[in-house]
Parts: C-alpha cells; sequence; structure tokens
DNA sequence: TCGCAATCTGAACAGTGTCAAGATACGCAT
DNA sequence: ATGCGTATCTTGACACTGTTCAGATTGCGA
C-alpha cells in the first residue's frame, strides 16, 4: 500500500468475527451473499464485489473459488433449480390425480418467481452463468423432470406427444411467471396484488389445460 | 488524458465524415447503433459508450437527447414492441379463421424473438429501461392488443373470459420463445436448429390450442 | 448580424470485474 | 514438533462502465 494504515487489520473480516484470515467456508458465505443481493436487489443488482463484501473478503477473494463472477453465479443458479424442483414435487405430492398435480405444480412454479424474482431471473440469465456446466444443465433438466413425470401421467399417448406436452406447460408457467415479473399483468408489490396475479394464474390454467377430458389432440402437420 | 495527444482531432466522428461538430441526426444514429449492438452482441452487450463510438459522438452526448441508457434503451424498446405489433398484425392478416390466425401469430411471435433476440430480450428488461415511461407502456399495450383481438374473435364468451384467454395466449408464445432463446429446447444457432424450434412450437400450439371445438371452460373456482 | 439556446466535447469521478504478486495460515510429511 | 508446500486471501493495478459539469462549438431566430 501506498500509505502507511494506521489500522492494525483490514476492515475487511470484521462481521465475520469468527474467522481469521482464512475464512474457511468463504464459498457458503459468497453464495448465501449472493443469494441476499438477488433478493433484496434482484438480478441486475447483483455484484461480484458487493458479495466479496458481504462476505467480509477482498473483492478478489471468490476467484479462487469460483474462477470468476459466473462461475459464483452458476452455482447459485444450481441451487436455484434444486430448490425449484423441490418446491414442484412438494406441490405435486400434495395432490392427486394427474390434472390436478400439474395444476399445482404450475401454481407453485409462478408461486416460486414471485417469492424469489432475483433467483429465478438469475437462473434463466444464461449470457451471466457458465452456460455449458454440466452441473448447471443436469440441475435445470431435473427441475423439467418434475413437469415431465406429472405429464407422462396425463397424456396417455406417444413419448412424442408427451414431450410436446411438457414444453407446452412449461411454456405457459414460464411466460406467465415472466410477464407477471415484468409487470405485465399488472403491478405484484402488496401481498394483495400478489394474490390477484395467482388468480389470474388460475384461470389461465383452467382455460389451457382443463380438468376431465383426456385431451384428444389433432394429429400433428409438421 | 496524462500525456499529449498528438492527433489534431479526435477520433469520434471520423466514421460519419458528413457530420460537422454537430451530428444532425444523432438520435436516429444511437438508435441504430443500439440495435445494431443488440442485434451483434445481445442484451447483455449493450453499452452506452459502445452507441456512442458507433455513432461517432463522445460518451456524453447522448445524455442531452435521452437523459440516460435507460432513456436510449426505452425508445428502442418502444420501436421493438411497434416491429413486433406489426409483425403479429401481419401474421393474423394473412390467415382466415380466428384460431388460424391466432397460430400465425404465435408462429410470428417466437419467430419475431428468434429473429432479433437482443431486442427482445430488452423489451422485457424492465429494469433497464424507464419503467413507467407512457409511451412505453402505450406500445407495449399496442402488441398485446394485436392479441386480443383475435382471442376475442375467437372465444366468445364474457370479456373476464378473453382477457384470461388473452394472458393465457401471451404466456404460451412468451414462455416458449424465452425458454428457446435460453436453450432449454436445444441450440438456437443454425437455420436447421431454428426450423427444428419451430416445428415444437407448432407442435406446442396444436396441443394447447387445438383447431375446431369452440372451447368449453369449466367453471372457474378463485 | 448578433445573441441565445441547442448541441457536443473533455475531463473527471465512483464503481465494476479481473489479474498478477505477494502475504498469510493450514496441514501434512518427517 | 517442526518445517515446508500449497491453498487461501490481500494489495494494487488496469481497462472498462455510466454519469456529471464546465466549457467549446454551432445553428437559428430576432
Amino acid at each position: 500500500m501506498t500509505k502507511p494504515n494506521a489500522r492494525a487489520r483490514p476492515s475487511h473480516r470484521v462481521p465475520k468475527p469468527e474467522a481469521g484470515y482464512h475464512h474457511g467456508e468463504l464459498q457458503e458465505a459468497l453464495i448465501a451473499a449472493s443469494e441476499a443481493i438477488l433478493a433484496e436487489q434482484g438480478a441486475e443488482g447483483f455484484t461480484l464485489r458487493e458479495a466479496a463484501r458481504r462476505a467480509g473478503v477482498s473483492p478478489a477473494a471468490p476467484s479462487h473459488h469460483f474462477g470468476n463472477a459466473q462461475g459464483l453465479l452458476t452455482e447459485v443458479a444450481i441451487r436455484g433449480y434444486e430448490a425449484l424442483a423441490g418446491a414442484l414435487r412438494d406441490a405435486a405430492s400434495g395432490r392427486q390425480g394427474a390434472r390436478e398435480k400439474l395444476h399445482a405444480q404450475g401454481m407453485a412454479y409462478v408461486e416460486f418467481a414471485l417469492k424469489h424474482p432475483g433467483r429465478f431471473q438469475m437462473m434463466f440469465a444464461n449470457k451471466r452463468l457458465v452456460a455449458d456446466d454440466a452441473r448447471l444443465a443436469q440441475a435445470s433438466r431435473a427441475a423439467g423432470h418434475e413437469f415431465e413425470i406429472i405429464i407422462a401421467e396425463l397424456v396417455g399417448g406417444t413419448a412424442k406427444e408427451a414431450k410436446t406436452a411438457a414444453a407446452a406447460a412449461w411454456s405457459t408457467v414460464h411466460g406467465f411467471a415472466k410477464l407477471a415479473l415484468e409487470g405485465k399483468f399488472g403491478p405484484v408489490r402488496s401481498e394483495a396484488e400478489h394474490r390477484e396475479i395467482m388468480t389470474t394464474l388460475n384461470r389461465v390454467l383452467n382455460y389451457l389445460w382443463p380438468v376431465g377430458s383426456a385431451r384428444r389432440q389433432v394429429q400433428i402437420e409438421d
């Protein structure tokens, strides 16, 4: 340093008094800090330096564990997908009947997005993640698989039809979630507005995926 | 700069030799430059300084016309929504029958997103735009209105049901477009992959919005 | 023709991600 | 137990970014 520093030790690390020069749990601390930033400021508010600051560590420290900001965010996204998969699983396990399970999953998907907007947006911000990370791809597919399980139960058709139906279901809820987060269905700040959005979703799901009626599809002309 | 620069005049403005100190068409030049960046580098690649550079102007110049980066991007987004509305209108005008029109609009929506990924992503990146800009909101609603026109024709029901159906249609194609852009339905680089995605979309639309059959909905339990 | 307002530049500031060197501390082999 | 290699973290720097402000330049109306 150019000028002598009167303080014996750097001002970092102060909020984490239990740690010495070596943090010990820096990976976890950085991930937790990142998730906190995403929760408070949204995806655009994330900053590697801020995450390091919250973990009580210098800006360069994260690179030794995650390589770069993308690496850290990829880890956060992976956990996000795991949490999402869990939410989808839980939603389905509470109901019986494929249609009801799918409906509950759709509601849970959007609920997840509205409750954790920053995390959700980051999970689908490929350019800010390590796009070809194997674990990320796996976690994403695992979450999608939760849909496919129910879909396979719902449509009695071929695998191709199941794939189509799964893409349709995912598109529906994902599009709704994204549009809701961008305020296209009205603001989502208060709890009342949140509920408003969810009842709109309920109507949409009932409209697109009506109960009863094994849906007989027209032959698909490519 | 710290060391003297030998060049007599700044390197700006050189690529636009027809302009003097006053650019004359700086607004348009900046918008065009921004759209070029979005087309080449995607939404994350946009930079105010780079846009100014391409317009042959200093980094501070855009502020006099757009206030800040959000202002410029808002203008770009407005034009994007206008282009999208036009594409939806064109798609519907080529067909007859509400179902066919809606199907064509859905295809056009995703086609637009895949052909202009950067612009599309930016249109829905509220945090990077002037969120409460009246013209932006108007342009967005105008695009959505293109859907609603056809939907009103398709569902013979109440206004509430039409609103639900419009939200459903928009969610479907928007979700599909977003997921496709994030590579969730496979890569989209080559022209062949692009077509592959579009046939998947075709199946999805046929699945969710089957031809014929005025869809009788179950009563909605809120 | 003069003066004013619009337009643009230059320089600066705070903040960002990343990198290369060096400081520090853990843990393992001896 | 002791030394040493290595993982971990800091320091300082660099090239960027968006934005602001004072000043230079220019077009245009009176």
